[in-house]
DNA sequence: CCGTATTTGTTCGTATGTATT
DNA sequence: CAATACATACGAACAAATACG
């Protein structure tokens, strides 16, 4: 402070700040704050260097000094950079590269940058995440590591709420943080591809959900509901449950069993995602049965996996990149309101749950009497 | 260049990089310096302040002015994070995911975090990905955008190579750059693909090339020199070309109409990549033919999409996640090299080009004659 | 612990060069 | 072309922190 070069600093500081200078105008010439302060030439270009190397102006020989556009820069963290984080379950996984494209395509459009993490499933490789992000990031989009089971990690992302750095989840929500989200109405879904099949005709209907992550048990739901609903009972033996580490092995084994025992073979298959429901064409494909002929089968995220095959598969349409591109815009638009205001990024924003929809295509058909 | 300040900014900067001054040690004082080089003491201030500024000495009032210790916060970009950029074309793309995940596990697990852009196969896009990245990254992995046509972005490049950040190119390069890369030997690939539909007596090949990438032209390259080498002639209308923005359109286009007029039909079809594979399926579908009995079809990638299909296809192996993985090592490693000495990124580490493998699946048969 | 020499920090004055308007 | 404004450079003085005998 005490510095003469100091208070001229502070002083063309405060001007800026308060809008005296606006982005690109001109300031006060050497000689005139030699003037106004009383001081050497030297003292005040000691003051204007200063806020040259930080930033604040630049000159031009000859012309002036000038003020530098600072309102598009603004930042929690560390770095001046803008940066959104977004942590995912696995960057391959079939579905998640469409939300990426739909968020990073938003947000290099608005002037931020994409930081990519991995959790491969894994709640360590979660935290390890969440450490570098509360450093790095000016919001955070994720898609919670294994939703149903309880989250270790809260303390970190109670960290972010006390950091004011707004975060979003997607696809699923750990329940016990009550966080704001993008989400589908799964149960719902679930419910729409066994109705789907209970119009067409069939009533020995086979389920496999992955219930490690809490859309797989709410699709379950919805396949019990619809069950219910129409008057339909299920046997236990057709509701198949599964886990991440088991989704190559388990519900193919399992189908496969199936085919081999005789007895009432079940006339339709309701899928978790349309990634099984591939991996249980093939199945079919060994056992020389026909879809939708011989048995129907429903998938769920409408993947490009659903139209790749010879059977176009029926599914449940997942809106993908949109989601990416709605979950960044709603992360950016509680960085303005939070940065405009003095509000919590918690108390900002709404949540939103997706209308499922049934898309219908040739893996299904009516049962035949 | 021609003031003295400068002057003496470079040989004292010199001095520190040959090592005659090393980490935290006490340089030349000022009044020392003042003799040296016969200026004034104002001078050797400025000279001083500005490497104050950039990080490259320390000031001590009554002690001296010191080295700073680079070794430990090499990282040059600004924020002091450790953060490797992945630049594609698009982040969706088939096979990209697997390569960012193999890169993002690797990099992860290295204590870096990965920045990702997508540049939807526009240089503006890939302008302002390269802007950001002068500011913020160790390092940058980048999948050209266009790699056929002459880039525009080559100052950016070059701002790279001055600044001494590493960058790496995977699966083509722009060539004027004659960049650090790791590729497929996709003349090779093209060969193998042509070749292995040769031995099995079919002569009347049909290739597709998407031509605004290198890959393509190489694997038509290798197409033909297959053709040549085997003494099978080529009808020049066997040779489809398009570019990024058509691929869903022209090729599928021109099957349909070959299909549609009577005459020699081809009894096999080359593919840039799988996802035409796919598409061109598709179009045999319609026409109820069969593969491989009625027609031959080789795809390029070996992705999740060449053996999800009803006929698992022939195909050509792309190492996709261990490709990102050995780019995030190479990356690493040069990192490592450059903070460790005084060299030049430019000068480490040796390209790697990939040997291609025909993986032989359901999709190709021997020509009946 | 003190005092002195050394070294950087701040400030002034002055002069000349060069780019912009 | 002249006036203006920043860029570079020299010289001098005193202040504040540090190092060392």
């Amino acid at each position: 402070m005490g510095t003469k070069y100091n208070t001229v600093k502070q002083a063309i500081m405060c001007k800026i700040l308060d809008g005296t200078f606006q982005p690109h105008q001109k300031i006060y010439t050497e000689s005139e704050l030699m003037k106004q302060f009383g001081v050497s030439r030297h003292t005040v270009r000691i003051a204007i260097g200063e806020l040259v190397t930080q930033g604040w102006l630049y000159r031009e020989q000859g012309a002036g000094t000038f003020c530098v556009d600072r309102t598009k820069e603004e930042s929690t963290n560390v770095s001046n950079q803008k940066n959104i984080a977004i942590i995912t379950t696995s960057i391959s996984d079939y579905i998640f590269p469409s939300i990426i494209r739909g968020a990073e395509s938003y947000l290099s459009q608005h002037g931020y940058h994409v930081s990519l993490f991995s959790t491969n499933n894994s709640h360590d490789s979660e935290q390890r995440a969440l450490k570098k992000i509360l450093l790095s990031s000016d919001g955070i989009i994720i898609e919670p590591t294994k939703s149903a089971l309880f989250n270790i990690n809260i303390i970190d992302y109670l960290n972010l709420e006390r950091q004011n750095i707004p975060y979003l989840m997607i696809n699923a929500f750990y329940d016990e943080l009550d966080p704001l989200s993008i989400t589908m109405d799964d149960e719902k879904g679930g419910y729409l591809q066994t109705e789907h099949l209970i119009e067409l005709g069939h009533t020995n209907i086979i389920g496999f959900f992955k219930t490690d992550d809490i859309q797989g048990n709410k699709r379950m739901k919805g396949f019990l509901k619809a069950h219910r609903e129409y008057g339909v009972t299920i046997d236990p033996h057709n509701i198949v449950t599964y886990n991440s580490e088991e989704k190559s092995t388990k519900p193919v084994e399992i189908l496969r069993e199936k085919f081999n025992i005789d007895g009432d073979l079940p006339t339709a298959i309701v899928c978790y995602n349309d990634e099984l429901a591939i991996r249980l064409l093939d199945v079919i494909r060994e056992k020389k049965l026909q879809v939708p002929d011989d048995i129907s089968i429903v998938g769920f995220d409408d993947s490009f996996m659903a139209s790749v095959t010879e059977v176009k598969l029926t599914t449940i349409q997942h809106p993908k990149s949109k989601m990416g591109e709605k979950a960044a815009k709603m992360i950016l638009d509680i960085i303005k309101e939070v940065a405009g205001s003095h509000k919590k990024a918690r108390d900002i924003g709404e949540s939103i749950v997706i209308e499922p929809e049934l898309i219908i295509r040739d893996s299904t058909k009516q049962m035949h009497k």
